[in-house]
DNA sequence: GGGTTATTTTGCAGAGTGTGCAAGAATGCA
DNA sequence: TGCATTCTTGCACACTCTGCAAAATAACCC
């Protein structure tokens, strides 16, 4: 087969490994605080080599939030881009939020990414940076969205693209201050995160008009 | 004289320093690569030791974009606060801006900022992460100028806090965006870059209501 | 099981960033 | 000139991150 099962030893193996280095980041994180858990002291409580951190973390910052270095794939962008509803920026809120969330964070340790978040809110501008990496990727899919949008139906390729990464960054900043200023619900209803950051949003655009 | 000149010789001296060690480290990134543009090789352009180029800035993309590791002083915020006209938007980006832009620097070398921008523009992602640090001084100053609006006469101070957050954080991602499509425009005319970034991002509001 | 191939882990060497410290150099001031 | 302050520098050090090659492990096929 050239296809494979994808559950054999190794892939388990390598999700167990990718969980016990990101909770042995994450607690030491939390117990020593983030300055003071070095890659070898974490390293050490994974009962990895500190050579095998960096093969399943880029930075000590992505593994106490558990990003995986991979990104997203190709396919996970082109599935998310078929999620629409009737409201843009809703949709847009919900993209920026699944490329945040890592939906491959396993449930029983969402909450150590969680309490992480709240000791050190500025890991947020981490994923911020994350997610403005990725909108040369992001960017279209957005500006396939405007498209079709009535309100942008005079807009040039060129203008739909703009408007597009503006609308990804501007949703972007408003879920992490959202999560910033109520770092309770990050994992308690997930769907809360945006949705709040949604509202938000919305209430300072009517404001400032 | 508890209030020194301000204009003696170490003043000037550090001053020379400053855009010495950022010339260098710009024209070195221009000519080698931000990459294989090290700390070393830039200190040794600006004949001064690895040592001095840290007391004057925090890293080498501190270095290469000429920012001071000292930060703005609450003097200057201060000064900034008053600058008011009627529209918010307008205001809260010229202040991004003025955060942004630096205004220590020289014009002699504000072209080589420029080009290091254009190369890179992945370092305007540092700017912002810039200015999210300082979200805590200059949000308190956002919130006293909504709280002056009459859409905004219903928040209590949290909810102000939190507008006046959301408020900078979109109007730096836009002014971001703004930079990175037209990078020619950041050093032609500075105000036309928040110019620019506002009229963008209140089309881009106007459509997604 | 035995043998082969692909993947993972690990140690090691090394480049690079960044900090604390103390001694020496330069400047400002009386 | 003499004294205090500030700036520069070298040195040692901790830490992050990468390339490489050897050893360990899993997958696959017979």
């Amino acid at each position: 087969m050239n296809e494979p099962p994808d559950v054999g030893i190794r892939e388990r193996k390598r999700a167990a490994t990718f969980r016990t280095i990101f909770a042995a980041a994450a607690e030491l994180a939390l117990e020593v605080g983030l300055e003071h858990a070095t890659v070898d002291a974490i390293s050490d409580r994974a009962n990895v080599s500190s050579r095998t951190f960096f093969n399943y973390f880029a930075s000590k910052e992505d593994a106490v939030l558990g990003i995986d270095s991979g990104g997203m794939s190709e396919e996970a962008i082109e599935h998310l881009s078929h999620h629409r509803s009737d409201d843009v920026l809703h949709d847009v809120a919900s993209l920026v939020y699944s490329v945040i969330a890592d939906s491959t964070i396993i449930e029983e340790v969402r909450d150590l990414r969680k309490l992480v978040l709240e000791r050190y809110p500025q890991l947020l501008n981490r994923q911020m940076l994350r997610v403005s990496a990725m909108e040369d990727r992001l960017g279209p899919v957005v500006a396939d969205w405007l498209r079709t949008e009535p309100n942008f139906a005079t807009y040039t390729g060129e203008q739909l693209e703009e408007a597009a990464q503006i609308l990804l960054s501007v949703c972007l900043s408003a879920m992490r201050v959202a999560m910033k200023n109520w770092p309770r619900d990050i994992s308690s209803d997930p769907r809360e995160n945006y949705t709040r950051a949604v509202d938000l949003l919305r209430t300072v655009i009517e404001g400032v008009r």
